[in-house]
DNA sequence: TTGAAAGCGCTAACAT
DNA sequence: ATGTTAGCGCTTTCAA
């Protein structure tokens, strides 16, 4: 494993000749760096990234937060971070954290310990206290799911508009007995989504039926039957459903075919997120899209401005409602 | 952001002995150490990873290659490969390599460059040639799909055995025409599953049709969909479907109720994988699970000895026949 | 038990 | 256009 000082003496340069060469930089000429290429050639020469990292005080790495790398949602968001950070010269670490504090603490002590160059979190469950903190000494942009009350930036979508035109495309369709499966609402999606959903019935004139509204206690498969079932055996049962994410709404299919019912005759079904997923079920179902590459690319973008030194800003992206089969 | 001098140097200790209790070295007294770890606790002092690597030459990172992060295969290995990582001191990056030779290349890249210790392949279109030369210079491990003929280490299942007895499943409950969805044979799963495919059907002195056995162009959803379109469309169609993964399952499943045939009913369907999906379909698929999580944990620890430079042995390891609602 | 000092491989400021 | 040199933060050998 050749180094830059053999290199050097080699090709009868200096190492600083060598580094300009292997930098790309200008004021060597040609024929210096031919001869210190062909060196390089000869001695399968690599740089190496850890004195350069040393160095340079940065470790083109940066963290991803996520919940559960199961998640299809984050795929797609996931892709376009790294094609970006890539394109940028740095590499992602994906970190999963099973919103176990403890896991997040590790994270972040990757950071604090110059592992990495910065977070991207998308996990709802973090600390906001804690990544607050972080945040003033460190480059983070929150993805998707945010805080606003930290003075972190974010990339978002308008979820309560999402939701909205998700459940008005149920009442213009003729629903009038609309539930929502919604999630903790810890979590400000939810929040969000749910004000949309009640918007929608509000503005049609459709009073909000308290039994229709079901908040699971996790996000997983599960809980979209547990609740689909809950819903189902209501004397007034609903017409259509709108979950607040497609694995909900899958889990709430299965419960509707359990039942000998069909998708959308007898009750219409719209989730939220587009995973690929959504697309395989039968039927396929209407869920809302949210630009999830375009949203980890600007995400990455806002991060390594950041960590250049760059103040940034908030962006809130366009979402759309995809139509499908489901209603 | 202090570092060891300004440790040592408040402690009024040297740095030497600051590396020894920050490494949890012996033959500190307790008063030096206690001493040194309240000025550690004053300054907030996180050593740096960076100078670590350099010094030490390495940089505690994995590469697990990928050919997609949205192929939900992957999750459970990544898991058990991740929390084995962590355990050890390593963290791990997640490569999609897409199939594409050029990131391929770019990640066996970050290995020469030293930005990581070894590399677990999992991606079954990786370049054997490649893989096998960059193994004689760096620890390389790999994971479910291997190549036996280049020399690296690896840990899989019986792949044929596993086939044989899921087909030999679909004989028991009745069925003589049982077709397969397979996917490129270039890969060495496929041939073997098809092996056991094969193998089942003559134990039971059935006549393997050649019209029963599909190969697919990707192991992509649509292409089961695709594959089982065209066994519907055989004039005398098959009463059992084996799928080479639960992916190309779950699109015949949707093909299957497309037409509005009943599985198991009219056709009992096999997946394999036991991806978290084949319980949410409608009905649940009967399936093959490989244990992800100790396949990810046995290749994880393999490559960690071989950085440390001892010798490891491949493995094979124990499936199970999932027997759900689908057959 | 502790300290002094070398050096991992690189970049960049400064000198020529 | 090229070279000299300091030093990034740490570990480790050797000496005391």
């Amino acid at each position: 494993m050749a180094n830059i000082q053999e290199v050097a003496r080699k090709a009868g340069v200096s190492v600083a000749t060598v580094s300009r060469v292997i930098n790309n930089y200008s004021g060597v000429t040609e024929r210096t760096r031919q001869k210190v290429e062909k060196v390089i050639e000869e001695l399968n020469y690599e740089p190496s990234m850890l004195g350069r990292n040393l160095r340079t005080l940065e470790s083109k790495l940066i963290l991803v937060l996520i919940p559960s790398i199961s998640n299809p949602f984050y795929t797609e968001i996931i892709n376009g971070i790294e094609e970006t950070a890539i394109n940028l010269g740095y590499n992602i670490l994906l970190c999963e954290t099973d919103s176990n504090p403890e896991h997040e603490q590790r994270y972040f002590g990757l950071l604090k310990k110059r592992m990495a160059d910065g977070i991207i979190s998308m996990d709802p469950a973090v600390n906001k206290a804690k990544l607050a903190e972080l945040a003033e000494s460190y480059p983070i942009v929150q993805c998707s799911e945010y805080d606003e009350d930290i003075n972190i930036p974010y990339v978002t979508i308008n979820n309560e508009l999402a939701a909205y035109q998700a459940v008005k495309h149920l009442v213009k369709l003729g629903h009038e007995k609309v539930a929502l499966i919604s999630s903790d609402e810890r979590y400000l999606y939810a929040r969000e989504r749910k004000c949309g959903y009640e918007r929608a019935l509000n503005e049609f004139g459709i009073t909000a039926n308290e039994a229709f509204i079901y908040h699971t206690e996790s996000i997983s498969f599960e809980y979209g039957q547990h609740a689909m079932r809950k819903l189902l055996d209501l004397k007034d049962r609903p017409t259509a459903v709108f979950a607040l994410s497609d694995i909900l709404a899958i889990g709430a299919l299965k419960e509707i075919n359990s039942s000998g019912l069909l998708v959308p005759k007898d009750i219409a079904l719209i989730g939220f997120d587009k995973i690929s997923f959504s697309n395989m079920t039968y039927p396929a179902l209407t869920t809302v899209a949210q630009p999830m590459f375009k949203m980890g690319a600007a995400a990455t973008n806002m991060l390594i401005n950041r960590i250049k030194g760059m103040r940034v800003e908030s962006m809130v992206m366009e979402h759309e409602l995809i139509i499908r089969e489901s209603t």
